[in-house]
RNA sequence: GCGGACGUGGUGGAACCGGUAGACACACAGGACUUAAAAUCCUGAGGGGGUAACCCCGUGAGGGUUCGAGUCCCUCCGUCCGCACCA
């Protein structure tokens, strides 16, 4: 009898209302079993869900359904980061208020979220615009205030010129908004930091305990950004024209302290409090100074520039020998924010020096010889000498290494007090200040009298004003016209409020800890931290390698410092997932066209496209990014729609390993649906034919059909539980369609204890593929016969007995190349096997005659004969 | 420039700890069913040679270690990513 073809978009509505109705995925923070915290990226409420959103849940819910069938209690929750700019474009394109704009949008993605089937606790969800939400990260801000691990300081900042707001340096990508992609300006303003420097040392040091559980990329590209270098502070004094005192003496950072003996000059930075003054009463140096500021577009362009320099007539005295006076010149390839702003400059083993000393005629004297090199000959040409070497015309150093050299300078200058050994970051503290309304706004009050106050914790929320206009530029908390005035909590007089708010990366710093408990009235409840966190698998973007993973380890090490938290890492492993592409389409005049919109033919290179509105031909592009711009989107509602979410879902895992892109085609997710009615059809065919609910009795002896049978299926049971714990889904998913294919070859076989080992088979398939197509596995479940839900049943075991054969196949090799195979007992001893393996016609032929020299017996995995 | 990752059929990708390269799928070709198409099912397939048994070549290129290398080491080429005037 013809099964009939399983119509995926209402089954799928059915086991859906079936989940809700019996609270399957309802969290309980109370349990026997293991905890386990699977967290995926919350989303930005932009308005609908896109492909990457369905790649993201969906590698989540396969873990979380896993790890819920294997005994353990899952919390498996989801939110909203719903703070941010977009919703105020939308409120100035489309005169909606942020908060319903932002709400609409929450409505209509919690119920896409819901048709993939993903299993959450829907009872967690807030978002970070709730000021339920809010108002406890308004406390934190507050405690990290009292432990000044928030402050105020005026500061060189990132200016989005198009967001109309300050970034952090996190946020800036080549020299760009990373949102906007407007050149950022340079601006002196004052504004809100947390410190995270005070935790540089500890969040690279940690970073050396995440091998295996972090991607390598992820870890490296953190070590980067925090940059940390060992070098030397050392005092230069100055002679030449009358300075004030403060500026008396030049403080400089190297990490070559070794090449001190071949300092020809001295460099500091246009910004440096030096230049600035020197500049008062020298005009080039003024006009120097400001063609510098000019030239600041991109980093990448920076450092491509001509290195150049003025000369300020002022000479700074060498520390170990005081005849030698260095020229100070004030250069542009120097940074005020790395270091002290201030160099000397050893033009024969750094490139920008040697430029620099080229261009200005300023001596090169090698102090490290090249090992091999003859002293007395060996000089620097175009190139600066960066390697290992034994210092020369050093004085007291002459024939030390560069590290017994960089020692004994280090010890000298402290003893001299002259300078300190110092470890320096190029992190910055983290920027939170945005000149936003759709924010977290930032607590505190500023009175002339009292200074900065904190709110009082018993007027938080400091909730935003709902009559807000944005008809002119600027922050709208500042256009306000009662909002910010208020009297002063410590005086009483009137008082402004701070109108800035918080960067949106500080909302989702602490989300994650929020889920363990989300209605308590502390940010944080203990108990429920104590059991839940760290997260035990986070899931995410590639794009948050720095910035919100940075954030959230600095936040968490701040929660610990102010008692919210009693861990330094909020996620014991991370996971990062490629994105979704899809080729894109352009018609001849230009325009990008949907996919939709396109008719293919052809194969190969001969594939040819053409508009399906006029016939026109369409140039296919190569696949990119899905992005609204280029048209080349897939909108997931109309799949799940279509083909139903277990599609969508099978898709996605099958096929591309989770961390690599993943090209989305029409052609893959129709065969992605087939593998869908393939299965259904088996089920179908095993539930009419075999006794309904269970196996029944099992037989005392199995057929040689069956027994194989037997073996591939908790052979797969096995292999598709390791490789679903490392992610490795697609491996997965190719055993299931393995152990599909034999069953429906089986179907219509026949021998002892076949049709029970068919039964059996087939319902660990259901289970196995349970956490990829769950609804599919409810549906089979209960054609098979059972009352309970699939989603709560035991993840299956397997027969141990079944894992291991009597019989094994192993290769044959003649001088390493495979001539035979042989089938042999598993317990045959290396005698046995030698003897079996030169009795082979094939291994005699190979070797032609020639004496055997040595036989290589590898038990149960091959035998090489040297000859 | 510095640092990291990767490179396997027409395509996506498998291959435990160095042990039968190409699992599984997409696309393709041939066949069955059908008035026809769709759907479905069966068969084939890394490249080359041979009627065949079989043989040769093959994991970006070149070298090395090893009985044996996609896997380890060195050099080079290419792709992607991070940082970048960092002293």
């Amino acid at each position: 009898m013809a099964s009939e073809r399983y119509n995926a978009p209402v089954r799928e509505k059915h086991w859906q209302q079936v989940w809700t109705e019996r609270g399957t995925f309802h969290t309980q923070d109370k349990s026997k079993k293991p905890k386990r915290y699977q967290l995926e990226m919350f989303p930005y409420p932009s308005g609908r869900i896109h492909m990457g959103h369905v790649r993201n849940y969906t590698l989540g819910d396969v873990m979380a359904r896993y790890m819920r069938a294997k005994g353990h209690n899952v919390l498996h929750p989801m939110g909203w980061d719903a703070f941010g700019l977009p919703a105020e474009n939308a409120a100035m394109e489309r005169k909606i208020h942020p908060r319903a704009w932002t709400y609409d949008n929450i409505n209509t993605m919690r119920a896409q979220l819901k048709a993939m089937g993903v299993s959450i606790d829907w009872s967690r969800e807030f978002a970070t615009c709730d000021p339920p939400y809010y108002a406890h990260q308004q406390r934190l801000f507050l405690d990290f205030l009292k432990k000044k691990l928030a402050y105020r300081k005026t500061a060189k900042v990132n200016w989005d010129p198009v967001e109309n707001t300050v970034l952090a340096n996190e946020q800036v990508i080549d020299g760009r908004g990373w949102r906007s992609g407007a050149v950022v300006e340079q601006r002196d303003l004052t504004q809100w930091f947390f410190k995270i420097t005070a935790y540089a040392e500890e969040l690279l040091a940690a970073l050396d305990g995440f091998a295996g559980a972090w991607p390598d990329f992820v870890c490296t590209s953190q070590r980067n950004w925090i940059g940390r270098s060992e070098g030397l502070e050392l005092t230069f004094a100055l002679e030449g024209t009358k300075l004030p005192k403060k500026l008396e003496k030049l403080l400089i950072f190297t990490t070559r302290h070794d090449t001190i003996f071949g300092a020809s000059f001295m460099a500091i930075s246009p910004e440096h409090p030096l230049a600035q003054h020197l500049a008062k009463k020298n005009k080039d140096l003024a006009t120097f100074i400001e063609d510098c500021r000019k030239i600041g577009t991109t980093e990448e362009a920076l450092a491509r520039a001509e290195k150049k320099g003025v000369d300020t007539g002022i000479l700074a005295v060498h520390p170990f020998q005081p005849e030698l006076k260095l020229p100070v010149y004030v250069a542009n390839f120097i940074v005020m924010g790395y270091g002290t702003g201030a160099i000397f400059g050893c033009p024969a083993h750094d490139q920008r020096d040697l430029d620099f000393a080229r261009k200005y005629g300023r001596p090169v004297l090698p102090v490290v010889l090249p090992p091999g090199a003859d002293a007395a000959t060996f000089a620097i040409g175009a190139e600066a000498y960066l390697g290992e070497g034994t210092m020369i015309n050093s004085q007291f150093l002459d024939g030390l290494s560069i590290d017994e050299a960089k020692a004994e300078i280090a010890a000298r200058a402290e003893a001299q007090g002259l300078g300190v050994r110092k470890v320096n970051y190029r992190l910055r503290d983290w920027l939170i200040s945005r000149q936003r309304y759709w924010g977290c706004p930032i607590p505190v009050i500023h009175c002339a009298k009292d200074g900065i106050v904190p709110v009082p914790q018993t007027e938080l929320p400091v909730t935003l004003p709902e009559d807000v206009t944005f008809d002119k530029p600027g922050n709208p908390l500042d256009h306000h016209p009662t909002w910010k005035h208020v009297a002063c909590p410590k005086c009483g007089a009137p008082a402004l409020r701070e109108t800035d708010t918080m960067d949106t990366f500080v909302d989702s710093s602490w989300y994650q800890f929020r889920f363990t408990a989300p209605h308590a009235a502390t940010p944080t409840d203990k108990k429920a931290m104590r059991y839940w966190a760290p997260v035990d698998q986070y899931i995410g973007g590639k794009e948050h390698a720095v910035l919100h993973l940075l954030y959230a380890r600095f936040f968490t090490r701040g929660m610990k410092a102010t008692r919210h938290a009693e861990i330094d890492e909020p996620f014991s492993s991370m996971f990062t997932q490629g994105i979704v592409i899809h080729e894109t389409y352009r018609s001849e005049t230009g325009e990008w066209l949907l996919p939709g919109e396109v008719k293919i033919e052809g194969e190969g290179s001969e594939r040819r496209a053409t508009a399906v509105s006029n016939g026109q031909p369409v140039t296919i592009g190569s696949p990119e990014k899905m992005s609204k711009s280029r048209k080349n989107v897939v909108d997931p509602d109309d799949i799940i729609e279509h083909y139903g979410a277990d599609t969508a879902r099978l898709f996605i895992v099958s096929d591309s390993p989770p961390d690599r892109d993943i090209i989305w085609t029409e052609a893959g997710v129709a065969g992605a649906a087939r593998q869908v009615q393939r299965i259904s059809r088996l089920v179908d065919e095993v539930a009419q034919r075999r006794p309904a609910n269970g196996a029944g009795t099992r037989p005392g002896s199995f057929g040689a059909e069956a027994l194989q049978l037997r073996k591939l299926a908790h052979r797969a049971l096995n292999s598709v539980s390791q490789n679903i714990e490392v992610l490795r889904y697609n491996v997965a998913v190719a055993q299931l369609y393995e152990l599909t294919n034999a069953l429906l070859a089986a179907l219509d076989k026949s021998g002892d204890g076949l049709a029970w080992a068919v039964r059996e088979a087939t319902e660990l398939l259901v289970q196995m593929m349970g956490p990829m197509l769950p609804h599919l596995g409810e549906d089979c479940w209960e054609r098979l016969g059972y009352n309970t839900l699939l989603a709560d049943q035991p993840w299956p075991a397997p027969e141990a007995a079944l894992l291991v054969d009597d019989m094994i196949t192993i290769a044959v090799q003649v001088n390493g190349k495979r001539r035979d195979e042989l089938t042999i007992a598993r317990t045959a001893t290396t005698d046995e096997i030698e003897a079996a393996a030169l009795g082979l016609e094939p291994v005699a032929r190979a070797l032609a005659g020639r004496p055997v020299k040595k036989v290589i017996v590898v038990p149960q995995r091959i035998v090489n004969v040297v000859g």
